[in-house]
RNA sequence: GGCCCGGUGGCAGAGUGGUUAUGCAGGGGCCUGCAAAGCCCCGUACGUCGGUUCGAUUCCGGCCCGGGCCUCCA
């Protein structure tokens, strides 16, 4: 199976080669931990974790080097504890915590290493020197930047030039920069402020430095893909991008640069700044499942625009009882130890189309429906379950999807299940639906099989 | 202003130079005491105007509309 992926900076697809098959290497941007992950934030670890299910399956799960960092030294952390008076420690790790509980909830592997950027100042700064050394730096004013000038071919990436940047700047340029175009490698920080020793001074490292640090430091120069969402391409990666490649005097950095759309509200990029997002956990709270929620966020094409919507997500739990539906009616019967189906292979293997994917899950599992006999039964549930580990869906028992947050109900509802039972053998109709009215008052639907009764929450 | 994406049936959302996914919602049927679930059937969509072509939703160009980037952002 040809794996073909989109990359940023040729805007095509492209067969994907890996430079080591025994040792696949992707770096995706991780969170600045200051507050709860939005629906935004959580597309990129759900795709990308996507594509690391995707690239174990094809090259083995143990020749696959998946690095997600943790951001914990930026000035929107600093910000965030000096305004509500918490420790910045206390802000970094009570959101990297959060965030691991909720990414978890949306079914998203751990990635094979989560580097903090604070465990990397040593390698930050070594890179700064070497950038310095190279003449693609300089310090001013207690500040190192970023020469852009020194890089010939800055803004391959996103598609700028220097000077369509400067023509377009909204800001004001810094006093210190040679030109307008510089950024940060290095800055001051106050006595109050987290700082770290440097030949610069105490101070902190710029924004993207940290990253070309450390996938240096976890995956090598050199490396196969990097991911992250549409509005890392510019600054975040081209920045990244001319850091490494000066730092390395040209040598290649990053094979396949990736990047997912934006999850969009009402047409409109849903952001912090904007302040029309919704986290994850908030959704969580509201009782949404976590799966469904992983569903949503993969039943439109990654590189697309997504609208979020609860109408959206509700409708992903709606086929996600279909698939435990058809999951649940053969529970009894053993499923196939079988490789993931091709038809959904060969969907995520272009270019990650997971709609596709998701169609021949369907397919699959209308099959499953229809089949009558116990050994195809068995192949095809074997089928879906394999598509649902590639995809990261139907993991659970369905059981606890129909039945799961009914709490400690389900005695009664079994008691008032027989006693329905007991009406429909006497033929008293009349009972036996208002046992069930009953029931689907407080959300219970009841399924009278072949096999007996069965219960779902609504 | 410069540079990028998009506009598909009621909704969501893939895809394709000719056989027109998939899910939801809707209609009809089978099954059922009645339902639910499941199964079957149905609805022929691709912004607009031109061009290329035997044939275009798919390729090319213009236009209209929406969104994004141009140093906060996944």
């Amino acid at each position: 199976m040809t794996l073909r992926l989109h990359n940023t900076l040729t805007r095509r697809k492209q067969v994907f080669e890996p430079l080591d098959a025994e040792n696949v290497r992707m770096y995706v941007c991780g969170p600045t931990v200051y507050d709860l992950a939005h629906i935004g934030n959580a597309r990129p670890v759900v795709v990308f974790d996507v594509l690391f299910r995707l690239l174990r399956q094809v090259y083995g799960a143990d020749h696959v080097t998946y690095a997600r960092n943790i951001t914990d030294v930026e000035d929107k952390i600093i910000a965030r504890a000096k305004e509500t008076g918490e420790a910045i420690e206390s802000v970094t790790s009570r959101t990297t915590q959060a965030y691991h509980d909720d990414m978890a909830a949306l079914g998203a592997l751990q990635p094979s290493v989560e580097p903090r950027a604070t465990d990397h100042i040593a390698q930050m700064i070594a890179m700064i020197e070497c950038l310095i050394e190279r003449g693609h730096a300089y310090v001013a004013d207690g500040h190192v930047l970023f020469s852009v000038l020194s890089m010939p071919d800055y803004g391959r990436l996103s598609g700028h030039s220097r000077d369509e940047l400067i023509a377009g700047a909204r800001v004001d340029v810094a006093p210190y920069k040679k030109d307008p175009a510089d950024f940060v490698l290095w800055k001051p920080s106050t006595a109050e402020q987290p700082g770290w020793d440097s030949p610069w001074g105490r101070g902190r490292p710029g924004w993207h430095i940290e990253c070309s640090a450390m996938s240096e430091e976890h995956l090598g120069e050199h490396f196969d893909i990097h991911g992250g969402g549409q509005d890392l391409i510019f600054p975040h990666h081209e920045n990244e991008l001319a850091q490494s490649l000066c730092a390395h005097e040209g040598r290649p950095f990053v094979n396949v640069w990736m990047h997912n759309g934006y999850v969009v509200v009402e047409g409109e990029k849903m952001s912090k700044s904007l302040g029309n997002f919704f986290t994850v956990r908030q959704l969580l709270e509201e009782g949404w499942p976590g799966e469904a929620i992983r569903l949503a966020l993969l039943s439109g094409h990654y590189r697309q625009p997504l609208d979020i919507t609860r109408d959206k997500i509700k409708e992903s739990k709606v086929q996600l009882d279909r698939f435990y539906g058809a999951l649940r009616a053969t529970a009894d019967i053993a499923p196939s130890d079988a490789a993931p189906p091709e038809g959904v292979v060969a969907a995520l293997s272009d270019d990650l189309n997971t709609p596709e994917a998701l169609a021949e899950m369907h397919r699959i599992g209308t099959a499953l429906n229809k089949a009558g006999n116990a050994i195809e039964q068995g192949r095809l549930k074997g089928a879906l379950l394999a598509a649902g580990r590639l995809m990261g869906l139907l993991g659970q028992d369905p059981e606890d999807w129909f039945k799961g947050g009914s709490g400690g109900e389900a005695e009664e509802i079994e008691r008032l299940i027989a006693a329905r039972i007991a009406a429909r053998k006497a033929k008293n109709f009349a009972e036996a639906d208002r046992i069930r009215d009953e029931l689907a008052a407080r959300g219970i639907v009841l399924e009278d099989g072949p096999q007996g009764t069965t219960w779902r929450l609504a």
